[in-house]
DNA sequence: TTGAAAGCGCTAACAC
DNA sequence: GTGTTAGCGCTTTCAA
């Protein structure tokens, strides 16, 4: 049997209730008491017991992450941010995957097992707008993305619209007009794709340069392997373009990789930009101009809202949008190393 | 205040006892009370307290996984097999990020939040065969890797020396006998670089073939940039080859890059081989020959083990081997798509 | 400043 | 089959 509070307190000399107060350094003890039981705790190698002390206090010290699957770069990387967010104001994190599985969100909020954190940070690719009746748990929410924005639940939200224009204006700024894009998904209005083609759009329309539907490839995936497919669709067709956006990064390294192989010197013929900032677009060659949708701040955001929250059940929803930044680099800029 | 037991036994009419009886599915429940029990326990959307039942029943139903970092693919990828597996076995899983430092990877194992789980999953990356001593917790471990093997634990390994001989023999099968390494690391003897520089010579020997230091390229970390500078670095020294070895797929696929770009067709000119089958290995053109080390076997096995240890803490400690298998894809055996 | 008592919600033993 | 009793290890009141 582990050692409790008591065998403690019995070395120790002191109450049960004593011990508890010098592990929770309550103001009220005496030095020489404290140090007593410090040496009691230390010799007997005590560790409380958490499950317990949950019981008791009725908080657990995790919090639940949901999301689609961590073999996908973007949520691993995601789900590194929120570990070390976590872990700084103490908490440990446990991950729930859902597979971009409808009945698996679903599921995630009516777990029992949700109770064995104090809260839910829930990244949702199935459940849209139209299921914000559901969104409701035993715990405090704070969703990530903007599939749902319109609900009673905080929200930490990628301004993809917005960020998406930068991007596009990135490549406007440096004087192309025929930018190709790659990733977009037919007839999309929420969800990343819809709305990074929107923000496309819109910059365009902002110079006063038509939208060309002649250069937009539309795939059903974001892996590589897409990226690489609207690249050979593109090429195949014909179509000029002088820059390409990847509504990813994964479509934009494939893309990427097909021009090369074409002969395309990027960014000389081809400026080429992603969408998220993952860690391996700074090891490609060239290395992958891109935005950062503000990961780290969404993370640190959803962690300290979910503490709101959680102190405070009450009080209106707070929606919040993370700040992004494009991040120019060699597929667009060129120049860097051999 | 979340509606407990005894709210649903009153609502029923009967014991508080009965109705953990329905809930746990006790046989000697007659089935008009469970009936009745089933009914209450919907009407007030009754959902268990999974701490409560913890600290009674003394185990959690979650497993923690600490491993250096889930933004590396790797550990993504082994994360997400984890999840998988140990949710087959109704287990959620806590994840601790070690940030591969020596001292966090202690911490691991002595912190009291450990607790909040029945067991470890562990991946070490700086903790060796010299602190196999300082590996133990207050609860069930099963170690990950090859950098500990003489200890008190269970362990899952993967088969580094044998699966990389393998790797080396496909390309030797190949004809190719002029193979470069990317990814050595200088004077390593345990973990993976040493282990699977190891196979690389064992497999050269058993055909008879000298070691060749000049075509082996040595790298401190296992980026893709690392593979394309250590890529550079043998071209740059006019070292010959018709094949390549990367230690693992990311160096692989930094390598290839470079290679592509200096003008190589691969596999013609060069066949490329990597070790880990991430999911990107798929996805990249040409599509990259690997050995998969039976990443979803370690996942099974990890789990399943700890399982039988918490079941039975004592026997002695069990070491596994997870079975590899070489993947043959474009970059050595060529073929396939555009 | 310290101690005693109560009880978080549940399961396990045993009685009925 | 069902109910009673005890208690997991801790925090929280409240009293001393």
């Amino acid at each position: 049997m582990a050692t409790t509070l008591h065998d403690v307190a019995r070395v120790a000399g002191v109450s049960f209730k004593t011990v508890s107060n010098v592990i929770n350094n309550h103001p009220h003890v005496r030095p020489t008491t404290r140090a007593k039981v410090e040496v009691a705790i230390r010799e007997l190698g005590y560790r409380p017991n958490l499950t317990a002390r949950s019981l008791r206090s009725g908080h657990t010290g995790a919090v639940t992450l949901a999301l689609p699957q961590l073999s996908l770069p973007y949520f691993a990387e995601l789900a590194d941010a929120v570990i070390e967010a976590a872990a700084k104001h103490g908490l440990v994190v446990l991950i729930e995957q859902t597979g971009a599985d409808r009945d698996r969100e679903l599921e995630v909020m009516s777990s029992p097992r949700l109770k064995m954190s104090d809260g839910l940070i829930f990244s949702p690719l199935e459940l849209g707008q139209a299921d914000v009746d559901l969104i409701r748990a035993d715990v405090p929410i704070v969703l990530l993305g903007e599939r749902i924005f319109d609900s009673n639940s905080d929200h930490v939200a990628i301004q993809n619209i917005e960020a998406s224009r930068s991007a596009t204006e990135h490549l406007l700024d440096l004087g192309r007009t025929r930018i190709a894009v790659v990733g977009a998904h037919q007839g999309e209005v929420i969800g990343s794709a819809g709305l990074r083609l929107r923000g496309y759009r819109e910059a365009l329309q902002a110079r006063g340069i038509p939208y060309d539907d002649g250069i937009v490839a539309y795939v059903r995936d974001w892996h590589r392997s897409n990226g690489a497919a609207a690249m050979h669709d593109l090429l195949d067709r014909g179509a000029t373009f002088d820059a390409v956006f990847g509504l990813n990064d994964t479509l934009a390294q494939g893309a990427m990789r097909v021009l090369q192989e074409a002969g395309y010197r990027i960014p000389d013929d081809a400026a080429v930009i992603g969408f998220d900032d993952l860690d391996e677009t700074r090891y490609s060659l060239p290395t992958l101009s891109t935005v950062d949708p503000g990961r780290n701040e969404i993370a640190e955001t959803a962690v300290k809202v979910l503490l709101d929250r959680i102190k405070n059940p009450e009080g209106p929803p707070r929606a919040m949008k993370a700040a992004f930044r494009v991040v120019p680099r060699e597929s667009t800029v060129g120049a860097g190393r051999p």
